[in-house]
DNA sequence: CGACCCCTTGATTAGCCTCAACAACCGTGG
DNA sequence: CCACGGTTGTTGAGGCTAATCAAGGGGTCG
């Protein structure tokens, strides 16, 4: 079995033999954490990096008024704790939704990965991008729109992603949030989460079973949000040789 | 005169001549722009980024209810239009707030300098990770705290950012920006900022005088906002060794 | 079985938006 | 040099969205 790495990266190019055994390098181990563990609270000096294998995280920052912002949910094949690397210490803290398996890799590793194999260096670079603007995304949906279209644009991103890993159309999704996850997500307190889905819910827009959510009216949904799906496609066109 | 991105870079590493050259080889050319011009619109398929030299740009989205929401400012030193890179297109939009001369560069230069100096490569991407903190510190702000607070957080980061470029601990701004601007910024309303202006000056802590902002009780207006500075320092001691 | 967490719903409050009117300022053209 | 239109800033009044406060129900885990 090769790297969670080599398996997210391989989703955008095909790497060669030599890539390959780069990033199998990075990861003689795999830890387990179970569900609610904080793998990394804000300013930790961890020099070690994740990808993650199984399972749902989330990353956030605790404000001076004791309230929450989650950041961004993390899915298998995302790299996680990445301000490790910009700064010496943690920006956000890591928590794990399920009971998730991750692969840790310090960031020295990544030193050699630059100057060895340049061309996986600008794919991480790429990604790092692309996901800065997600979060733009998510700056613009809480800061210019409605409660009810916070929420839906937050289930049409969760669609969006766990399709990718799904690797197919499917509609019914198993969404082990809490509303006040949701609701720290997106801007809003639980129960006005609740309110909002209840809403979507009696629109006929989505359904709800317990944790499952299934798309009822997706076309709706999405003309409800301005929502770009920024995960099907890198632009891998500009990069250097493989070596 | 070196490029405008190798003066960027001296600022966190000192460049080796091959570095400095390779980076020169990035700008043949500047370009000036009028106030207000609008440099770049979302969805535009242009190859190249641009390099701040002269002057303030602010990026922004448009929703499909007619609002914007303004991503950053971008100040001298900053490198915008990276989603181009990332992507085939553009993600927002660019606009000049004050006359700008940029410094533009193709992405495919980008390339050849990840091929053959890591280290700057490695420092770029830890610059975009900053970025994307940078962002997070926005969302939360938006997300989690009070108008009020969301004015004195951009102030805080004004502040910040443009002593970098001034060098020194100045306590009197010029900022370009109107109220309908840091509106946009901050996820409010321009009437609902002049009176959170209104209320910080009527507080004593800070004044104002047309365009000119100066900072009259820094530690309190600091602390309304659990404000972090991520400009002043990046982590380097991973860079891999320069070429 | 009890404690705790999460969801749900109602009633009330507060913060921010909307609408509106006017003043100050700026660049432009006569 | 002044007149003018347009943009920006300022302030007030009222309305709506989402927060707060509160109470009860269901599920789960020890």
């Amino acid at each position: 079995m090769g790297s969670c790495l080599a398996e997210r990266l391989a989703h955008y190019v095909s790497l060669t033999a030599g890539e390959e055994q780069a990033l199998g390098q990075l990861e003689q181990q795999e830890r387990s954490f179970r569900r609610g563990t904080t793998i990394r609270t804000e300013n930790d000096t961890a020099r070690d990096l994740f990808v993650v294998q199984k399972g749902w995280l989330h990353s956030y920052m605790l404000l001076g008024n004791g309230s929450r912002q989650i950041m961004r949910l993390h899915f298998p094949g995302d790299i996680v704790g990445l301000s490790n690397l910009a700064f010496g210490h943690s920006t956000d803290s890591i928590t794990a939704v399920t009971d998730v398996t991750l692969c840790p890799f310090d960031k020295d590793r990544l030193a050699v990965l630059f100057e060895q194999h340049p061309r996986l260096a600008a794919l991480m670079f790429a990604l790092t991008v692309a996901e800065r603007v997600s979060l733009a995304d998510r700056l613009a949906s809480i800061g210019r729109t409605s409660a009810r279209a916070r929420v839906a644009s937050l289930i049409c991103e969760l669609v969006a992603r766990l399709r990718i890993t799904a690797g197919a159309a499917i509609d019914k999704f198993h969404v082990p949030l809490t509303q006040e996850e949701i609701g720290d997500a997106t801007g809003l307190t639980a129960v006005h989460v609740n309110r909002m889905m209840r809403g979507l819910v009696d629109d006929g827009l989505i359904g709800r079973n317990g944790n499952v959510i299934t798309l009822l009216d997706e076309a709706r949904l999405t003309a409800e949000v301005n929502f770009v799906d920024r995960y099907a496609e890198i632009d891998t066109s500009w990069l250097p040789k493989a070596r």
